[in-house]
DNA sequence: GCATTCCTTAATGAATTCATTATTGTACTT
DNA sequence: AAGTACAATAATGAATTCATTAAGGAATGC
């Protein structure tokens, strides 16, 4: 018996069915299963969104996008309508996909949204408790900050800072909570990075995420709260100022 | 010249381009914009789901529910992807679109994110202030609550709470904020229906409501936030409570 | 030169076709 | 009778086809 060639005509490259790294997507591709060309699509489209190679404010047509992916309109369009409910691209009819551009007033309504979810879940944590693994992460994560302070390394301390706010909030066991400050969260990314060297030295934010950890390991939750707020608040603050001012 | 004949074999019921009168979904249909089969696919199958006419936990083959609304797979697919990255179904490969069930946990889960968000939200209107027809929105809410109350009619009185936190909701001024707040909301909706006659008479509720507007009309952010934030976490409890119970 | 209308073209929305594959049922073996 | 292998089927994923329609440009009139 022969094997039956399949007629695709968009060339075949051999799809590598890598699980992409990246953090847990919004519209979570079915746990375990090996991921889809729509899959593929939406993930490719959102890192390449979220690391700024594709320019806020452009557009990109569905079959531009088909013929970058390798494969036909049917899939890439399933992801632009992913990314569409997510927030990160409009569709315009006949004008394709286009990345919204994040303005100082998205800004502030995407820090409002993250500084109530995330004090919600710092409280949380702090009520319910951690398990000693989130918690020296915690304490690896302040540590690591301070000594990338010290080095002036703010790559590394943006990371560290990452990792500390990842950390808490998948502790705060409540998926949807997770699932949508993660969404937020991605949002604000390209703007952070943007700023990164613009800020002043973050000294005030190790502070308090110091202060933050002490609060959770006692169980207060309260201050846990009352910490995060004025933390993420202020970091807002400063955020939303300088996209004003940058433009 | 003849008028060349559609060729399409779905019988093309004349489509009425009703605007959907329901909350505004989550994955908001691009403005203005004369909906197109899969945003008609999109809300008819959300209705049929938040109504109940699709059973929690019941598969919908992509075919089925095509046949149903008299279009092709193509679109149907695409409103189910809609829906899954809402939260409200989840999509298993042969066994097509399934109702995911509501159970105390996810009652919970829901609240939580509910608790925070519309908390924030009534900070936010009671310190930016709100507008005068919004106000005595809220005040004829909270008049039809206390009536319904007293005429022992339940269902009145759960639409009137709806307009209220609607009204409140919709005051803010964060428009991603709504818009998530609305996801939940709709979620939480089919189980607030099921155990409306389940509950105490919402007495404590109604206080809470003036107590609320009060605030607001003072611009007493704190207070504003402490009020619904109890308001939402006792909701919360009772429900979850009575799902637990009732299984 | 500028506005208006018509025509062409390209992009989309949606149906359809096709290949793959999980699932279900059946026959067969033990 | 129970379990396994195999075949038929049905559902999906994805490509393709087709009709519609907005956008852009050319031609026309002022």
């Amino acid at each position: 018996m022969t094997i039956k060639p399949r007629r695709n005509s968009p060339e075949r490259k051999a799809v590598k069915p890598k699980i992409p790294t990246s953090g847990r997507s919004a519209a979570a591709p079915a746990r375990g299963v090996r991921p889809n060309q729509a899959d593929v699509a939406y993930s490719r489209l959102r890192e390449l969104i979220l690391a700024g190679s594709i320019a806020p404010g452009s557009f990109v047509l569905e079959l531009e996008a088909a013929a970058k992916l390798g494969m036909s309109r049917t899939p890439v369009r399933e992801a632009m309508v992913r990314l569409r409910a997510e927030g990160i691209v409009e569709i315009r009819a006949r004008h394709g996909m286009r990345v919204l551009p994040v303005s100082a007033d998205d800004m502030r309504e995407i820090y409002e949204v993250i500084t109530s979810l995330e004090s919600t879940a710092a409280g949380l944590v702090a009520k319910r408790g951690i398990d000693t693994n989130a918690l020296s992460s915690l304490n690896e994560a302040v540590k690591a900050m301070d000594s990338a302070l010290e080095r002036d390394d703010l790559e590394r301390w943006a990371q560290a800072d990452e990792d500390f706010h990842r950390t808490l909030i998948n502790s705060c066991g409540n998926g949807r909570l997770i699932q949508t400050v993660d969404q937020f969260w991605s949002q604000a990314h390209r703007a952070r990075l943007l700023t990164l060297r613009l800020r002043p030295k973050p000294t005030q934010s190790n502070r308090e995420h110091a202060a933050l950890v002490k609060a959770i390991a006692k169980g207060d939750a309260e201050a846990a709260v009352r910490i995060h707020q004025e933390h993420r608040e202020r970091a807002g603050r400063l955020l939303t100022d300088l996209l004003r001012k940058i433009g």
